[in-house]
DNA sequence: TATTACATGTCGACC
DNA sequence: GGTCGACGTGTAATA
């Protein structure tokens, strides 16, 4: 890993225009040859960047400006990738240049929330809605899997679409696989349901107009809860 | 900004745990407080990091690990944010530590963003359908603003959404808004249309089988162009 | 603060 | 190569 700390302007030509002034900066290319560029704030995205594969270009050389001025000694990076688009770093004052050895990564280990959520609920399915029974998780449908699907108290299928984050897209998608499973007319009548730890307020006019309801879930109290078949005693 | 070279494991437990075992990466610590962690490679993105507002804790420190060893000497930083998310990096072996002041960025200035896109199209709807005149930008529903309402030469009413890149969800979004736009029966007849720079055939698709029409714009050519009434003569 | 929609989103899985 | 769905999404604007 190669750091470079300087003085820079910036020009990013691609999906769009974007031009950074001069002003000091950390310029990091990884092994890969990946290409971003940090000011000293702002989380972790960086103002610019060129994600590999590209290839870079350095450029040293005078240019006559047009004064008569003793010409202007330009130090400049052209990032290029396959897409014709291109990052241009012009280096004003390199103030520190340093590489890095760092070997391959063995890469992160995650142990994911959401995944967990629809184990939980397919445990305790309940939780949605009085009286659900599963009728299976991860139920096959030609445009995909849906989380739950269930039975109420008086036997009508319920397709249940479940979220971290309750946002438009979700009812969408369960609006989708409610058409898919309405083609299938051996079970009946079919209703939707919505759950998420937090609906957004759009998510829910448009669940509402949709015939689904929406339902909101805590994940603490949910880990806490026992399996339907225990809580019945 | 301070950049450290070091030999390290993380610890990240908050929305989710995760962890990364031991091996040689960047810590970057910029002005705001904000930690990031880089492997050499792998795009812009961290594999771990926590943004600002946080407080760090560096920890130095024997900690008898049971054996008959010498007690293993830890450093330690603990980053915890206000939501009592924490990362915790335990640094086995730095490399290499250094600090930079680099000042405030002047900030980015970016051109062809969808607002760009917006902007031009509602000063020139010819250019999305010939005859096409603006009733209103941004023209609010309750399931949130469409991009341009107008009328055609007939004096129907057009809903036009606006993307970037023309993808499936664009569509569907399309289809909301009219949806919408049809319980005000005071509109008589909407059509729709679906505007980016790249329509994605898929989307296409949809939007033909939804009654929508689909438009291509180039962006360099739409900014070159005048506002309709200039270009009436 | 909360709610929304955009993003050069990025990233992985699957086809 | 494309689409689809998730993300510790982040981020800025707006109410």
């Amino acid at each position: 890993m190669r750091l470079v700390i300087a003085r820079c302007s910036v020009d990013y030509a691609g999906k769009l225009a974007a031009h950074l002034p001069e002003a000091n900066r950390l310029i990091m290319v990884k092994a890969d040859g990946c290409v971003a560029i940090h000011a000293d704030g702002g989380a972790y995205k960086p103002l610019n960047w060129m994600n590999a594969p590209n290839t870079v270009v350095e450029e040293f050389g005078d240019v006559d400006d047009g004064s008569d001025d003793a010409d202007t000694s330009v130090h400049r990076w052209i990032v290029t990738n396959p897409k014709k688009e291109t990052l241009t770093i012009t280096l004003h004052e390199v103030m520190s240049d340093t590489a890095h050895e760092l070997g391959t990564d063995p890469g992160l280990q995650k142990d994911g929330v959401e995944a967990h959520l629809q184990e939980l609920l397919a445990a305790s399915p309940a939780a949605i809605e009085d009286g659900l029974t599963l009728v299976r998780r991860e139920y096959p449908t030609a445009i995909g899997p849906i989380d739950l699907v269930c039975r109420d108290e008086t036997d009508t299928v319920v397709a249940v679409e479940v979220k971290r984050r309750g946002d438009i897209d979700g009812v969408e998608q369960l609006t989708r696989y409610i058409e898919r499973l309405k083609l299938d007319s051996s079970l009946g009548d079919i209703r939707g349901v919505f759950v998420a730890q937090v609906v957004k307020p759009q998510a829910k006019v448009l669940a509402e107009s949709r015939g689904f309801t929406w339902v909101e879930v805590d994940y603490d109290e949910l880990r806490g809860m026992k399996p339907d078949e225990l809580r019945l005693f």
